[in-house]
DNA sequence: ATGTCC
């Protein structure tokens, strides 16, 4: 049936966009009834609009009326949120996702870092802070992925004194892939937790359990290398190494299973909440803190944190034992997650989504790629980034296409000259795929200073294909 | 990134 009226006419009359649906059959419904066509209708259009209150009774214009009425006393979408952008050869997609989350009614700050690129709702590499409400969106799926790096007391040339110990210790110690799991569960204190919190949580501790020290697909890794303390590097006394050569593991994972299913139930609950006239805000849909959902995802998310942080202690567990060696000094951070923080005397929810936090004088770590460094680093503290810096060198080539660019065992065969042994690894994740890292660590060294820089040697991921090993 | 799958 022809449409009495289309959307870029009601638009016209001042019919806002999260009404067209209702307003369409509305003026079909009084075309219908009341033979309304024309000029007519417009006016009448317009008188709803302006005053939906005198229409709630009527049969024809009633439901839009309501739409109308429900949302005016809503606050409108933000235009003064901007946002600061470090680096450069950021693709346009994150730039319009970051204009878009600056609309979120309680949008308060909002920063991009070097390593941006495009992500749901919130791009990779995006800070964006809110009051009073959190966006699961802006955590991402993978709740508290993180970074942990351990040093070890192993000499130097244990990497090729012990290299089989080494190779079977990262083969044994995690297991890799979609669904993966230990064969024997392991045990840590975050299983005695309170998994009751939430359906989801309850739901999900056996999976859980059976996840714990896994290391997932994708950019997850775990592997040996050197961590280099130079003479220029800036000291710091929570690790505080003298300059020199260190055996270091250093790991890259996250809340797996369980953490996807908190974000996915939690997103698709204010997805459902969200009022229709912020319908183009829908993949950055949020919750309020004062509500119970908002409240059982903050509690929920912070489990997930405590998981993700047991992860990584178990692998590190598992593979210095492996290898023979004890841990001596260590840093570790989120770089998916939202805290509570104090930025211009207020109270926000800082949401980092794929950036590591860097407030003055935090410790964090920023890998680069298999075939290029990472940096432990100290934040500075810079307000402007709300106190956050990169949590990577950040992709330049979708996996779709690195896919078709790249074999692994052509990039195994050229590392191996360079003396970085890769166990296996998905074709996406060649360092071809990577920014470089230095420039993005001179675009950002506003935000951080470097402590270390740690060479990957041994390198495990998950092979192509991202199934679980068996 | 994940697998509670459409």
């Amino acid at each position: 049936m022809r449409e009495v009226m289309n959307r870029r006419q009601l638009t016209q009359l001042g019919v806002p966009e999260y009404a067209l649906v209702e307003a369409v059959k509305a003026v079909s419904s009084a075309a219908t009834t009341h033979g309304m066509r024309g000029a007519d209708l417009k006016r009448q259009v317009k008188q709803v609009v302006e005053s939906p209150e005198q229409f709630v009774e009527d049969v024809c214009f009633g439901a839009l009326a309501a739409t109308l009425l429900e949302d005016q006393t809503l606050p409108p979408l933000q235009e003064n949120v901007t946002y600061q952008t470090w680096g450069s050869d950021i693709d346009e997609g994150a730039h319009t996702q970051m204009r878009e989350a600056c609309k979120l009614p309680n949008a308060s700050g909002a920063a991009l870092m070097p390593d941006a690129h495009v992500g749901y709702g919130l791009p990779i590499g995006g800070v964006l802070a809110t009051e009073g409400v959190v966006v699961p969106y802006a955590v991402g799926v993978d709740i508290a992925c993180r970074m942990k790096l351990s040093v070890l007391d192993l000499p130097l040339d244990a990497l090729e004194s012990k290299f089989d110990v080494c190779c079977r210790a990262l083969e044994k110690g995690t297991r890799f892939g979609v669904g993966s799991t230990h064969q024997k569960p392991q045990q840590h204190d975050v299983m005695d937790e309170n998994w009751n919190i939430t359906k989801v949580t309850r739901q999900s501790k056996d999976k859980a359990w059976q996840q714990l020290g896994t290391s997932g697909s994708g950019n997850h890794f775990v592997e040996f290398g050197v961590l280099t303390i130079r003479e220029e590097d800036k000291t710091d006394e929570k690790f505080s190494l003298p300059p020199g050569e260190y055996v270091a593991l250093l790991s890259h994972s996250g809340s797996r299973g369980p953490g996807a299913a908190v974000c996915s139930t939690y997103s698709n609950i204010a997805r459902t909440k969200l009022p229709k006239k912020y319908e183009q805000l829908k993949y950055l849909a949020w919750l309020s803190l004062d509500s119970e959902e908002g409240q059982e995802y903050w509690e929920a998310m912070n489990l997930m944190g405590r998981y993700a942080a047991a992860n990584h202690e178990v692998i590190h567990r598992l593979v210095s034992d492996l290898v023979g060696g004890e841990i001596v000094a260590g840093v570790e951070n989120h770089h998916n997650f939202a805290w509570k923080e104090t930025h211009d005397g207020r109270e926000m929810i800082v949401h980092r989504k794929g950036a590591t936090p860097a407030g003055e004088g935090v410790l964090g770590v920023i890998p680069g790629s298999m075939g290029t460094p990472g940096f432990v680093v100290r934040g500075k503290g810079n307000a402007s980034s709300l106190d956050s810096a990169s949590h990577g060198a950040g992709r330049c080539m979708s996996r779709k296409k690195a896919n078709d660019t790249f074999r692994i065992q052509n990039t195994r065969q050229e590392l191996k000259s360079q003396g970085v042994h890769i166990l296996s690894a998905g074709s996406d994740e060649v360092p071809g795929v990577y920014k470089d890292i230095h420039e993005v660590m001179a675009a950002q060294s506003d935000l951080v200073d470097i402590v270390g820089q740690f060479d990957p040697k041994i390198v495990k991921m998950c092979g192509d294909g991202s199934r679980a090993e068996d």
